[in-house]
RNA sequence: GGGGAUAUAGUUCAGCUGGGAGAACGCCUGCUUUGCAAGCAGGAGGUCACCGGUUCGAGUCCGGUUAUCUCCA
């Protein structure tokens, strides 16, 4: 029986017998930005067929991973309920541009399929384009098939892509498998026609025609060619004839391990164990891609995911992270031929588990509100629980609906559902209608030139060149130029900034992107564009900085590893023009020892004045250098090595400095945690760095002149003026306790009796709101009952009075009522509860005056006893 | 890209319609007991994320910024 392992290597040396060109599987994330992920073979070859890019090959082949969640091309609905859907799979493809056509593409898949691997002819069915003529006679005539198995099918069944809504589309043919009656789930209507689980489709045979742009028309395609997928998956159930994907040799091993940790059977969970695998393996091959869970964009994807395969564990019986524990299974189906799955084992699982972490504490805090919920139900005496708050655990703490529904039943409480589903559409319509996907497209290039230009800036700064295309898109204009010295962002460095200069306008450039049709400069126009020679040139300030900090992170990769250890991998870095970010995965902080013993290295680098070398080499011959390179960018046939003496020695397309000496200083200002075993560094060098150290200084400068203290001791006389500060605290805190005492006769001087009711009013002449509650404490606990007191003070100029009335009283005339009283005279307001409220105001004579009012106040107003 | 939520002591969180910044755990000191997550007493610890506004007065209300959580594209 064949493993899937010997299926992709037999396709992919069947096409290399045909002369095709084996090329890797590129990474999930495209660089198509239309598109989410890799969704199918074709999709690094998109370019190819368009014509924006010449191929460098005629005819290639390629095993490519593909995920196919989130976005349009989306199969998570029908994972664990098929036999045969995923989110993550491999596809296989051979593909043709401007070379074979629908002839070769087509007897090359059935010798694959019959003579290759052997599979039982008799089993397969077929279908093309009803308007594709050509492709149903090839299959008639010289394959030999019998017209009642060739279907002739419409758009929806048979006409492909474009993938991302843009691009390359044409006609299909598709190859399926007939798996026998038993799997018949449409008795008396089963066919391919039908979309019957009997007949799977395995291999789709795409013959690019059309050139689809985004408003939907479409043109002749400039390289039509051949674009073919065959599941992987799909095509090891049927060779090694299992009952489903999942029992094959690319998934059993991860059910096998789901059995052990569990201690359940697989038959008895079907759905549930198949969902965990599925995801699992998606989850894996996204993180050792550096795709991390996250809370927006592809990394929400991953969260979703990983959340839904803890669920299912969680219907298992399990509530603590094991997850993780699956990674190993994946990592030996998929690690020989994916190595990054293999290197990034350790990474993937620790992000995997603290993920696992995240989402219980998130279910944790999601049943604390529900509690809440519960109480307010039963309080009220009811039963239900309501759309609005089942929504809001929902949608506000991300509390999963069918748990939820498990957990409210066991409550004996009901839930309004439809409730609920309203709320959601309501929520769905709103994320609707405020969504600006529709922007893309709007803006029409116009060309002067078609090609694609060509980079300078590694040799020089400034050049004359000619205009290729541009676009005005609102305030701001696109370019592309035959030839550019701008650097366009890539591998972490930031665009070029610069102008350029026609005869009588020009752009000031304030970014470069790169995109399929060369280096995009971004910018704004002064003047009209004209269709001649213009003059470019890079802000050369702004690229040596670049290249200052460009270096640096060099440094900072190589000491890092030296420092910490040879598990440094970089995850990420970002290099602008005034600072230098790095994200490297290591365990722990940084202690403040291991930041200055870094950053002491690299100073000592830069002051060794090492030169830097720049080496272009064909791939294959780099690779031997042992420079480190990174996943997921994309090398072509020569890369260039940049090498800092001997210490370090990386693959790089970025510009850097001559000599190290020219960083001038290096400093590292910043040591963060981007996610569990991931630390990032923040960095600056040059005039930055030398900024920086001036600022610090003076700031030092300062305080040592606030505290009239040399600066070598700044920090004993912080100290002993923070003690100093408490002691006087301690002593003043004495001191008000002592004047109020020492007052209080005085004070008592001034109550007043009314139907046996204490009043005191009473203007403090010193301190603050405290002061005078305090003093407030003190009287109260005096008279404990039958009390009104009103202590009034000056706050900075404006008066405060604090009222207080016994609870006894309260109920007759309370404090509230009286702080509105006396608010009135001095000209502000004032509040609180009946017992004590207090009032500011603007006017301090006019406390007096309501003091000595306050007793005809109270007497009239005060209700009396019945 | 849009919606919702959160930000208060070392940690987890209270703080109602604006009016004295709190609890539990942890930490420190002392006592008691030497019994495994011990008891008692006392204490330290806060720029209530940041900026602005309303107000006599803002942790609380309004606007903005940042960070985190979450749902949807």
């Amino acid at each position: 029986m064949k493993s899937g392992k010997e299926l992709r290597n037999l396709f992919l040396d069947y096409f290399k017998d045909k002369n095709h060109t084996i090329v890797k599987s590129s990474p999930l994330i495209p660089e198509d930005p239309t598109l989410l992920f890799t969704v199918a073979g074709m999709v690094q070859f998109k370019q190819y067929f368009s014509g924006i890019n010449e191929p460098p090959y005629k005819r290639v082949t390629s095993c490519q991973k593909c995920l196919r969640v989130g976005g349009k091309a989306s199969d998570l609905e029908n994972v664990g309920k098929t036999i045969r859907h995923h989110t993550f799979f491999e596809m296989l493809g051979n593909f043709s541009f401007k070379d074979y056509f629908k002839e070769d593409a087509i007897k090359w898949a059935w010798e694959f399929l019959t003579e290759i691997i052997m599979i039982d002819r008799k089993k397969i069915q077929v279908s093309v384009h009803k308007s594709d003529v050509d492709a149903y006679n090839i299959w008639k005539d010289q394959v030999g098939l019998s017209a009642d198995i060739i279907h002739r099918l419409g758009d929806k069944d048979n006409f492909w892509g474009p993938a991302g809504g843009q691009g390359a589309c044409g006609p299909s043919s598709e190859i399926f498998y007939d798996l026998g009656p038993k799997f018949d789930n449409m008795p008396g209507n089963c066919s391919v026609l039908t979309g019957c689980n009997r007949y799977v489709e395995v291999w789709n045979l795409v013959f690019p025609e059309f050139d689809q742009s985004i408003n939907g028309r479409r043109k002749p395609l400039k390289n039509s060619g051949i674009d073919t997928g065959m599941g992987l998956e799909r095509l090891a159930m049927i060779v090694q004839g299992k009952k489903s994907n999942y029992e094959t040799d690319l998934f059993y091993p991860i059910i096998e391990e789901i059995q052990n940790i569990t201690g359940r059977e697989y038959r008895e969970n079907l759905i549930e164990m198949r969902i965990i695998t599925d995801h699992i393996r998606a989850l894996v091959s996204a993180i050792s891609e550096s795709i991390y869970p996250s809370n927006d964009g592809r990394g929400y994807v991953l969260r979703r995911l990983l959340r839904r395969a803890v669920r299912q564990l969680n219907k298992l019986g399990w509530e603590e992270p094991i997850l993780y524990k699956l990674v190993s299974p994946v990592v030996d189906i998929l690690g020989d031929i994916y190595p990054e799955i293999k290197e990034r084992y350790n990474q993937t699982s620790i992000v995997i588990k603290s993920e696992e972490e995240k989402f219980f504490r998130s279910l944790k805090r999601g049943l604390f509100y529900y509690e809440d919920m519960k109480k307010s139900v039963l309080d009220k005496k009811k039963k239900v629980l309501d759309g609005k708050s089942l929504f809001i655990l929902y949608d506000t703490y991300g509390f999963p609906m069918d748990l939820l529904k498990v957990i409210v039943e066991d409550d004996g409480l009901v839930l309004d559902e439809a409730g609920f589903e309203k709320e959601l559409i309501k929520a769905k319509e709103k994320a609707k209608a405020s969504s600006k996907f529709k922007d893309e497209g709007k803006y029409q290039w116009v060309y002067f030139k078609k090609g694609k230009s060509k980079f300078t800036g590694y040799g020089t700064l400034e050049g004359m060149t000619k205009i290729y295309a541009y676009r005005i898109r609102g305030k701001e204009i696109d370019i592309v130029l035959a030839e550019t010295p701008f650097y366009a962002e890539s591998g972490g460095q930031v665009g070029d900034s610069g102008r350029i200069s026609g005869s009588d306008w020009y752009i000031d450039v304030r970014d470069t992107q790169k995109s399929p049709m060369g280096f995009v400069h971004i910018g704004k126009l002064s003047g009209e564009l004209k269709n001649e020679s213009v003059y470019s040139k890079v802000d050369t300030k702004k690229r040596f900085d670049i290249a200052r900090n460009h270096t640096a992170t060099h440094l900072l990769h190589s000491t890092l590893r030296k420092v910490l250890g040879d598990h440094i991998n970089q995850e990420g870095s970002f290099v602008s023009d005034n600072k230098t970010r790095f994200d490297f995965s290591h365990p722990l902080s940084l202690s403040k020892q291991e930041i200055y013993e870094v950053e002491r290295m690299i100073n000592k680098k830069i002051l060794e004045n090492i030169p830097i070398s720049i080496d272009e080499l064909p791939i294959d011959e780099a690779k031997k250098t042992g420079a480190i390179s990174l996943f997921g960018e994309k090398y072509g046939e020569t890369v260039r090595i940049v090498s800092i003496g001997d210490f370090s020695k990386e693959f790089c397309g970025g510009t850097h400095l001559k000599n190290t000496g020219e960083i001038g200083l290096f400093r590292i200002i910043n040591e963060s945690a981007v996610a569990s075993g991931i630390r990032r560094v923040e960095c600056i060098t040059g005039f930055h760095a030398y900024e920086k150290a001036l600022k610090d200084e003076e700031t030092i400068e300062s305080i040592s002149d606030i505290l009239s203290s040399p600066k070598d001791k700044i920090e004993d006389s912080i100290v002993k003026l923070l003690n100093e500060n408490i002691n006087l605290k301690n002593l003043s805190q004495q001191f008000e306790d002592k004047i109020l005492k020492f007052k209080l006769p005085d004070v008592l001087n001034n109550k007043g009796m009314y139907d046996k009711i204490t009043i005191i009013p009473y203007i403090l002449d010193f301190g603050d709101k405290e002061t005078a509650k305090k003093l407030m404490d003190i009287l109260k606990e005096m008279f404990k009952n039958r009390y009104i007191i009103l202590i009034g003070n000056v706050i900075s100029g404006n008066p405060y009075i604090v009222i207080r009335v016994s609870n006894d009283v309260k109920n007759r005339i309370n404090a509230k009522k009286l702080a509105k009283y006396v608010s009135g005279f001095i000209k502000g307001g004032g509040g609180g509860s009946d017992e004590m409220a207090e009032c500011g105001g603007r006017y301090v004579e006019g406390m007096k005056e309501a003091f000595d009012n306050l007793f005809n106040y109270i007497m009239t107003d005060i209700r009396h006893k019945q």
